[in-house]
Parts: C-alpha cells; sequence; structure tokens
DNA sequence: AAGAAAGCTGACGGTTGCGTCAGTTCCCGT
DNA sequence: ACGGGAACTGACGCAACCGTCAGCTTTCTT
C-alpha cells in the first residue's frame, strides 16, 4: 500500500515538490517574487519551512522552475496553428484555446507576466531561446496563409501580437476586465463572448478584400 | 533670484515630491511595490532616505500617489471618442495615441499593470469609482455608433478590451514584444507597424458588411 | 536682522525574512 | 528485522529594510 521507489507518482520527493509548486505558483501569482514569503509557501503547502528547502536551494529556484514549466507549456500550445488547416479556423481554435487556458490558470500565466513586465529578470538565455523559437513556427504559418492569399497582408508577429495580447488581458488583469464589464468576477460565459468579440472583429479583418473598393 | 513660496513651479516641496515622485515610478515599474526599496528610491532621487520620509508618511503613501495619478490621467485620454466623430478615424486616432503613450511612457502603466496583476491590494474604493465611470462614455459612444450602423453590433466593453489590451501589451511586455519581433528594443517605427496591423485587422473588422453573403 | 517655519539628515531600533544545520524520524530493500 | 539513505524539522544566525527622531541648516517673512 505504501509508495514505492519504483513508482514516479507517489514518490515522496514528486509529491512535495508538485505540492511546493502549485503553492508557491498561487502566490508569486498574488504576491510577486519579492512579495512572497518562503514561510508563505510553506504553510500553503503544508509543509514546515526547513523542508520547503530540503526540496529546493532558494526561492529563486522554485521561482525559476515554474517560469521554466510555462514556458515549455507555451511553445508547445502554438501548435494549434498549422499551414494545411483553413486560416480563420485555425485561428480562431487558437483564440478560444488560449482564453480557455486564461480561463482556467490564471496563476501560471500570471507569474510569468510579472516576470515579463519586471523585464525577464530571471529569465535564463536558454529561456529566452524557447521564447524565440516557439514564434518561429506561427510565422512561417501566416507568412504562408498570406502568401497564397488566405488573409490579408498583415505584419505576422504584430498580429501574433494582437491575438495573444486580448487572451492574456483577460487573466492577467481579470480585475480590470471585471470593472470594464462591471461584473463582479469573470464567468464562462464572458470568457466566450470575449472569444466570439475577438472572432467578430479583429479575425474578421483578416479576410481577403471581397469588394474592389 | 531664489524661490518665493508663491512660486508653485521652484517650491521646494513640489520639486523634491517629483523627484522622488519620479524615481519611485522608475523603480516600481521595474522591481515591484515590495522589490523596490525606500533606500534605492532616495538614492534615485539623489536625496537622502530620511528626507524621502520628511515628504512622504511610507513607502505605500508614494505608491498610492502614483496609482492615482495615473488613473485620473487615464480617464482623461478617453475624451478621443465622441458620438459625432466617425468611428474609425476617432477609434484608429485613440489606439495611436494609447501607443503613443505607451511608447512614452511605459513606467507609469507598468506600475499601474504590477498592481492590477497582484488583484489590486493598493486600490482604494474611489480609485475603482475612477476606473468605472471612466469605462461608461465610450461604451456609449460605441452603443450609440451600434446603434446608427456605422460599425459592427460587437459587444463594446469587450471591444474596449481588445483595443486596450493590444496596446498596453507593447509597453508591460515590451521585451515580450521585442523577442516576438526579433529586435533588440522596440522603435518608433515599430509602434506604428504595431498600430497599423490593430487598424487593419481589428478595426477594419469593425466595418459594417459591404457585401451579404 | 532676527525669529519662525520649512527643509534636511545621520544614526539607530525593532522586525522580518532568507537560508542553515545538527539531530531525529521514516521508508524501503534485502 | 535491520541498516542505510531519504525525509524531516525546531531553533537560530545574520543581513536587510522600514520608519523614527532629535537636532541641525536653509529659507522666508516682517
Amino acid at each position: 500500500m505504501s509508495a514505492k521507489a519504483s513508482d514516479p507518482e507517489l514518490r515522496i520527493r514528486a509529491r512535495n515538490e508538485a505540492l511546493i509548486s502549485d503553492a508557491a505558483t498561487r502566490l508569486f501569482a498574488r504576491k510577486g517574487f519579492e512579495g512572497t514569503r518562503i514561510s508563505e509557501i510553506a504553510e500553503a503547502a503544508g509543509l514546515p519551512k526547513a523542508n520547503v528547502y530540503y526540496y529546493f536551494g532558494s526561492k529563486a529556484e522554485i521561482y525559476r522552475s515554474i517560469l521554466r514549466r510555462l514556458l515549455t507549456n507555451w511553445t508547445v500550445a502554438l501548435d494549434h496553428l498549422s499551414e494545411e488547416r483553413d486560416p480563420f479556423e485555425a485561428l480562431e481554435a487558437y483564440v478560444r484555446a488560449k482564453l480557455e487556458h486564461s480561463r482556467r490558470f490564471p496563476d501560471e500565466t500570471r507569474v510569468f507576466a510579472t516576470e515579463i513586465l519586471a523585464g525577464g529578470p530571471y529569465l535564463t538565455p536558454e529561456d529566452r531561446e524557447l521564447m524565440r523559437v516557439g514564434m518561429l513556427r506561427p510565422v512561417e504559418v501566416l507568412e504562408a496563409w498570406i502568401a497564397r492569399g488566405l488573409i490579408r497582408p498583415v505584419h505576422p508577429r504584430h498580429l501574433m501580437i494582437t491575438l495573444w495580447s486580448a487572451a492574456q488581458y483577460y487573466a492577467d488583469f481579470e480585475i480590470m476586465a471585471a470593472h470594464t464589464l462591471e461584473v463582479k468576477k469573470l464567468k464562462r460565459a464572458d470568457y466566450d463572448t470575449a472569444a466570439d468579440t475577438i472572432v467578430q472583429t479583429t479575425l474578421r479583418g483578416l479576410r481577403p478584400d471581397p469588394v474592389p473598393a
């Protein structure tokens, strides 16, 4: 019944590292790196502080591990876009997936947002490289669509930023969005309307001219 | 030659408060509230730490004064939108003005962004009310345009968020945008291209249907 | 010119938080 | 069932930081 060393799911180390990482993510998202105390993380994880230090060498190490995990997830998420798909179908799916991610995991993306806002002091060169190559594929896909005349010839990187920023906003600046919408908290329906609006404006604006004048 | 008490420009108090406020804005933007030391602010302002405390009662007081100033500026900036103007002209002017502001004063908006990300712990109820009423006018204007059939019937608040988020992104997440564009630092031309892209996509998507099918 | 008010500041107290460590307990293969 | 390694932890050292204060200097007013 007890955990085996060979069972990776139940290994004590894996379980506790996840406990710490999850608690830290929640706290870093709310209070930032400097604003979060290791003792808070420990308490939220249900462990004594010294135990946290048994698994992680420092606060920065916990923080960096969270950033790294998010970055790898992020680059994977761009796979929605492939040259063969219909551009509007693919982009709509991407926008909706991004918003859904914002809705379900706001804390991860907030930690990353705070880091970027601060100028990326904890991002390693490898992290930055991950970001760079992650953007390569979608840009190529957009350029291919443009070359085939399937979407209007807009700047692909700026287009990605525009789409990205909208989805990001609902997670990172949720309380601002809630204020704007005059609701207490964003509900699933709000995210759906957000997606609809983006589809009806930005994506619609990408359609090639139907009329000459 | 020396400053007179009646001269508001040169009054020592006004000058030093501005010195402190400016230095604090730069530092809060980079390092957040908790990450910024009063001693750093003092050094950046060229004053001894105790002198900072002569003008401000606490770190939180400096921080709140920055937030308040930004909020009042912000609500004023929405005046671009008025019902009488052509929607696309007005919205384009708004987007360009917003991006220009992001380019010229990235630090102010970053301080605010960090605060919102954290959930707004230092925002007073008055601040929140300022945000709410600031949004009232533009929404009314958008609704009037929609009622007159000048733009497509999209959700006005979500539209504002979409426009807002894009402009915001270039200031707050500048290093992310720079990475995406594969440049070291954003130049004026990048902001112009950003504005063009938004105009050509999101605003273009707002045009009423020219063709039925 | 002289008194008052505003501006200024070095030194310090109290607190908090990061990270350590020595010693204990638990787990697990054999 | 036992030995060794992994897991755990209370107590603490040390450094950093916020905010204070008592007394000094400059500026202003009359």
